[in-house]
DNA sequence: GTGAAAGCGCTAACAA
DNA sequence: TTGTTAGCGCTTTCAC
């Protein structure tokens, strides 16, 4: 296996000038840089990460911290991410966090704390602030989607927002009864993401001049069977059923037209559903959604991971754009 | 922040004492493992990866390929991994793996091959063969999922043998007009995986007496939009429609459902469906399928690998079990 | 069981 | 622009 020293040889200039011209740090005349370019490839040479790092204090590797991986949303930024940081150079190192304390602060004292990584990425989890605290005392860079995080650049939709449009687009077409499928807080890896898209949904009633009807909301996990559970629930009783349906991600939302269709409802006659995510398979069931983009925001917070790390401006809080994809399961209530 | 000098003093002994105690390699009496142990946490004490790689060789890093990362497979292989990984002292570094092959080049060259990476899974990625032997003339141990990678122990299911069971279950049922969606091979990332799984469809049907009839044989890239727009076509002549279809995927199976649906077909009357996964979705649409548990093929893979890392017995293939699970999805034919 | 010391393969001052 | 050289913080012989 080849080392700098061979390289160095073969180019017929020093070691220092070999890590010069394949860092690009310090200047090179271009004969060098020429020279060490072919000799590296030619011996297949490459840089052992760990003798740079060592040396640098730069590994060149990014932790992602996610509270699971088996979810669209969390999957969509994760591609996001890799596949930026793999353009700049930069590795990826996975770590699932736990709500389990010992647990997570093993990853963190193990694992994020030392020489692993240059910097992390917060994908949607909640960091106590103890564990912030560490991050940025050891001078590592962070950056989190999905936040807000005390103090850390965060990027992330406006989760009430979203749900006041979502909500407001069923107002606007004459539904008085909606219904409000949210997340469950105690169960839910996410921050206040249930909260705040409970929060928009109610300001939109109430900015229409509705009473919040708290036999009108359910909350589930995010998932489709779970919607589809707590959707039958809602729509269950004919005297009670909602003309329209709100559901905090589209998952939920899709388990809710099922849920419809095998009580014996036409949609959207009868009921009408919006979501928010513009999943892969919202089109499918021609759900009305509030799209969110997971892999642009993935490839965004690399984007402003990689300021931090060179120093530049200081990164701040950016909201991304969502935007209303109307289709054809929300209608005026019959 | 503290390094091995600091818990040396602290302790009282000298940093390779330390550096034995913190490792288990090689022999510390135990009141020295305690004062070490003990000044390490007082310390905050934790290894640099960087300069315990660069002197040992090995980093305690394992780089898992993957073809995707947003589909239900690769996402739960990726959990298995990556939990069992966290859990024996590992990270978990990701590697997307297009099938651009100067992209991959990159990857191989840049990345895993140097220092990066103790050990590496492929998961579902069909690796040249000179992409295996570049692996193993670094000696680095490789073990694959979903293989088979030739002479690399791979862990995987009998596509074949999984394949025949959902079908021979269609024909135990007494269908006699089975038809397939399989995926389709030129944008497919898996393997041979579905090659394979038609040919045990074919084989099944064989071995019922039944002929092969290319026109119920349909390909989609094993998501469920894709599974719900082939299956239309193979629905929507009455004439020339099977009375049970066999799917690649769960998901393609629950979109030749939802697309019978849609056609007004009453399942399983009308129509009996089989799919392959037992995917989170399948028990919501009673879906008969033959499981496979990738969450577990992710955490034995690291098993093997673990070994092979140990230099233990030569880890070899690994055929996984599968089992139909049968629900509402599937009756005899009308 | 323990310590001294020689690297591991680079990077970054510094000097030229 | 280039080379020399001193570390980076550990692990691992080797001698005791």
């Amino acid at each position: 296996m080849a080392g700098i020293k061979d390289v160095a040889q073969a180019a017929g200039v020093s070691i220092a000038t070999v890590s010069r011209a394949l860092s690009g740090r310090g200047s090179v005349s271009a004969a060098a840089q020429e020279a060490v370019q072919r000799a590296a490839a030619e011996l297949g040479y490459v840089v052992s990460s760990s003798a740079s790092g060592l040396a640098s204090g730069r590994t060149r590797n990014i932790g992602v911290l996610v509270p699971v991986i088996n979810h669209w949303f969390y999957a969509c930024v994760l591609e996001g991410i890799s596949s930026r940081l793999m353009d700049e150079g930069y590795d990826t190192t996975l770590y699932q966090l736990t709500k389990d304390r010992t647990h997570r602060e093993k990853i963190f004292s193990d694992f994020l704390l030392r020489q692993r990584v240059d910097a992390v990425i917060a994908v949607n989890v909640e960091l106590a602030e103890d564990e912030v605290q560490a991050l940025l005392a050891v001078d590592k860079p962070l950056v989190g989607v999905g936040g807000p995080l005390p103090g850390v650049p965060t990027l992330h939709v406006n989760d009430e927002a979203i749900s006041a449009l979502a909500t407001g687009h069923l107002v606007s077409l004459g539904h008085e009864r909606i219904g409000f499928i949210g997340g469950n807080e105690e169960t839910d890896v996410d921050f206040l993401v249930p909260t705040h898209r409970r929060t928009g949904y109610e300001r939109a009633l109430a900015e229409a001049g509705f009473e919040v009807d708290e036999s009108l909301i359910v909350s589930a996990d995010f998932t489709l069977p779970q919607g589809y559970a707590v959707a039958k629930q809602l729509l269950g009783n004919p005297a009670s059923r909602p003309t329209g349906i709100f559901a905090a991600s589209d998952e939920m939302a899709i388990g809710a037209i099922l849920a419809a269709r095998d009580l014996g409802l036409q949609l959207p006659q009868d009921l009408s559903v919006v979501g928010v995510d513009n999943h892969d398979l919202a089109e499918l069931f021609g759900l009305t959604t509030v799209e969110q983009r997971p892999h642009e925001q993935g490839q965004l917070a690399v984007a402003m991971l990689l300021r931090a790390i060179r120093g530049e401006e200081p990164a701040q809080a950016h909201e991304l754009e969502h935007r209303l994809v109307v289709r054809s399961s929300t209608t005026r209530p019959a």
